[in-house]
DNA sequence: GTGAATGCAAAAACTTTGCATATAC
DNA sequence: GTATATGCAAAGTTTTTGCATTCAC
């Protein structure tokens, strides 16, 4: 992940790379750095920020701005997802509409446009079972 | 809408309604500030945001991250809408599809939700057209 | 060896808050 | 008259940056 984002591989990206990839939360760059100290305890705020930012920039990371407060991340997964948030508990559901993603890239047609990226972001309830 | 949202009318969130209801893009809290100086001057920063985030609170106006940087407003439109972004000149084009829509409310009810909202952001680049 | 990356601490960017005063109702 | 809203300035939160030092290549 680091070679292929073109950067040196240094021991504190390792740790931050490391968590990025086990973790199966979208933690913010807090709970990242905190997480790569475990493994690296030299990794500093400003590397996790500056390391974020570039392998955000170069695709192999994912930030998501789901609601106010921290930016939180997710490696760039394999299979493409978008997001169903639960507004009661804060749990994040992954799911992905082949459905939606069509139309969604005929809709940007219908006005001229190819689509580059996308965010979709559904917030729910639980409804009530039974 | 002040009074919709049970508000006391003031002269600093008149002119702040009034930016935003009068407002064709998204401005962010700094521009509806500096807008609303030119209706009231005495509109202070801490009203803008206080006023800003009740009424977002309240269903009156909108609030979007779409990218980094401070978030963006508009009044709640009549008929809901979603962005696509051009990512060239940063154009915010509004569209709707009642079938996005429609395959949104099915994804979410597949896992158990009802949905409360939505973001659906587009990031596109135009067609170079014959 | 050299350019890239690091930690630190300061600063920047964005937003919220405490409090004394003013105002809508 | 009273609860709510205001401006101001300070503080809070999240992110970025300058710079001297260290390290990957």
């Amino acid at each position: 992940m680091l070679r292929g984002a073109g950067l040196r591989v240094t021991r504190q990206r390792q740790a931050i790379a490391e968590v990025l990839l086990r973790s199966g939360d979208h933690p913010d760059a807090e709970a990242v750095l905190d997480r790569a100290r475990r493994l690296d305890p030299s990794v500093s705020q400003a590397t996790t920020y500056r390391t974020l930012a570039t392998l955000a920039e170069r695709g192999y990371l994912r930030a998501h701005r789901f609601n106010s407060g921290p930016a939180r991340f997710e490696a760039e997964p394999a299979a493409h997802h978008d997001h169903l948030i639960d507004v009661d508990t804060g749990e994040v559901v992954e799911f992905l509409s082949a459905e939606i993603e069509e139309l969604q890239r005929r809709v940007a047609e219908r006005y001229g446009y190819e689509i580059v990226d996308h965010h979709l972001v559904l917030f729910g309830r639980r409804i009530a079972s039974g």
